[in-house]
RNA sequence: GCUGGGGUGGCCGAAUCGCUGAGGCGGUAGCCUGCAGAGCUGCUUUAUAUGGGUUCAAUUCCCAUCCCCAGCUCCA
């Protein structure tokens, strides 16, 4: 199932395609910045997580051998903040929304990271970082026994983001009250504490508070993937500050390139605007499930659009979405029911075509809706073999361990229902209406049928005799 | 203000300096069917924001204009 083709990935360092080399052969090494457990997760997070999870998939059909590491970010003042107003400690807090994230993530089929660190506790290695960075001098303590990095010891400061430390817009969104730091771009390695901290701290050779937010992900990615790791992924958002201080910080401290390939996804919109609570548009997965959509048609409308991007998120779109996922579903079904005995040469021709597009499409830079092109041409062209009987059930097979297989990168198909399990009531509603139809009761047959459609049951007449499969919500 | 991304048919969304620009969804007509569903076929589709320029050839490159979006210190 490997290939040899190489996978070009755009990385936001080069801002270039590149074609895609590990450190070490056969295998990957990833990270990518998790949620904030503070909320429930909303779609536009879901959006970034679902582009980590295609990439990871489609590494991994590619032959790979993938570690991924998804952090939980615990602490920061979103989080102290919700649990001061909730009156419980910080801990059960957080436990309580990185459940739900899980669960989140599970209805999405994201398939899950071989760790979840959390920033607490990790307390430890963030602490030894930060020291190296003091003693190396590009860190140093401000008068309010905070730490900071210093961004002018660190001369490829802004190599990421593409910004130059000069140029920044200057007091924009910095707390004026931070006259604790040497200059206005340095940022927080470790907070002194606050009052309004409360009891959320720690007592470390640093001074009793807690750590800055990207520190964090240096400790816990160089702990769990090496100083130098391949993949680090994240939302544009987060390309600046946070990913370039994370570079700051580490190579700073370790010396070493930190991390080879940089990936970023673009924001979505909701309605052709930017999704925010002031506009009525701010959707969590569970708003949209409440709303009786299958997550399955949402991960199949965020993954649909190129990750870069901008993705204007429609219900509309989602009703199209629904669509498509059921004609992909449709097929398979027909596949599983197929009984032809005519073995077609086409059908080669056409699953090898399939394989070749797809793969090539994906391996540039995921280019997904060129590969699900591919999907349904291929969709298409064999429902019309099928539908002249020149599908062997053994291609069909064949073709169905196919689909199987692209659907480990896609999520989307899943486990297709073959009529196996009728219950006993269900199935003598269902020969009742054979008999009505073969009276030539239409009403009463269509009756019964109506009846079954209520239960999730879906009757199709075929000339080859009588199908159902179970509605999917 | 600075930096970056983008404007393709009813909607979403590919691609490319030239083989008359994928695919999905929707609508519609036909085939099939008792009907429906699924599927197939045709049409909707002489769709590339606007105006210039370069070129044998531009949707693709350049310039200008209009519009949308994002980043500019803790929001994926």
């Amino acid at each position: 199932m490997t290939t040899n083709e190489p996978i070009c990935l755009f990385n936001t360092l080069s801002r270039k395609k590149e074609t895609f080399a590990p450190i070490k052969e056969g295998q990957v090494e990833m990270y990518t910045c998790g949620p904030t457990v503070y909320d429930y997760a909303h779609i536009g997070n879901f959006r970034a997580f679902l582009f980590e999870d295609l990439l990871k998939r489609w590494l991994q059909y590619k032959g790979y051998k993938v570690t991924h590491v998804m952090n939980l970010t615990d602490i920061d003042d979103k989080t102290i903040k919700g649990s001061q107003k909730q009156g419980i400690p910080l801990r059960q807090y957080t436990d309580f929304y990185a459940a739900a994230f899980f669960e989140d993530i599970k209805a999405l089929n994201i398939a899950p990271a071989d760790v979840y660190p959390r920033a607490t506790d990790h307390i430890p290695e963030m602490v030894q970082i930060i020291k190296k960075l003091l003693s190396k001098g590009v860190a140093y303590k401000g008068d309010d026994g905070s730490i900071y990095f210093s961004v002018a010891k660190f001369p490829d400061y802004g190599k990421l983001s593409h910004l130059k430390v000069g140029e920044l817009k200057a007091g924009a969104r910095v707390n004026q009250d931070e006259y604790a730091k040497e200059e206005a771009q340095d940022f927080a390695l470790w907070k002194a504490w606050t009052p309004e901290d409360g009891d959320v701290y720690w007592e470390t050779e640093l001074g009793k508070g807690r750590p800055g937010w990207h520190i964090e992900c240096s400790a816990m990615s160089t702990k769990y993937l090496g100083e130098t790791f391949d993949i680090h992924c994240g939302g544009v958002d987060n390309m600046f500050p946070h990913h370039e201080n994370e570079i700051a910080q580490t190579e700073a401290a370790t010396d070493k390139t930190f991390v080879n390939y940089w990936m970023h996804n673009e924001h979505l919109q909701v309605e052709g605007k930017k999704m925010s609570k002031r506009f009525g548009n701010f959707y969590t997965l569970r708003d949209l499930l409440a709303k009786g959509y299958d997550p399955i048609t949402i991960r199949y409308l965020l993954i649909s659009t190129h990750y870069r991007q901008q993705f204007n998120f429609t219900f509309e779109g989602l009703e199209s979405a629904k669509a498509a996922v059921e004609r992909l579903r449709n097929f398979v079904r027909r596949l599983h029911e197929a009984e032809g005995t005519i073995a077609t040469e086409k059908v080669a021709t056409l699953t090898a075509k399939l394989e070749a597009c797809f793969s090539g499409s994906m391996d540039d830079d995921l280019n997904v809706a060129v590969a699900l092109s591919s999907v349904f041409d291929f969709v298409r062209e064999m429902n019309a073999l099928l539908d002249t009987n020149l599908v062997s059930k053994e291609q069909a097979a064949d073709i169905g361990g196919l689909m199987m297989r692209i659907d480990g990168v896609l999520g989307v198909i899943g486990k297709v229902e073959v009529e196996e399990a009728l219950s006993a009531d269900i199935d003598a509603m269902v020969q009742k209406r054979e008999e009505a139809r073969k009276a030539k009761n239409w009403k009463e047959a269509d009756a019964i049928r109506a009846q079954l459609k209520a239960m999730g049951i879906v009757l199709e007449d075929t000339a080859q005799g009588i199908r159902w499969h179970k509605e999917k919500k």
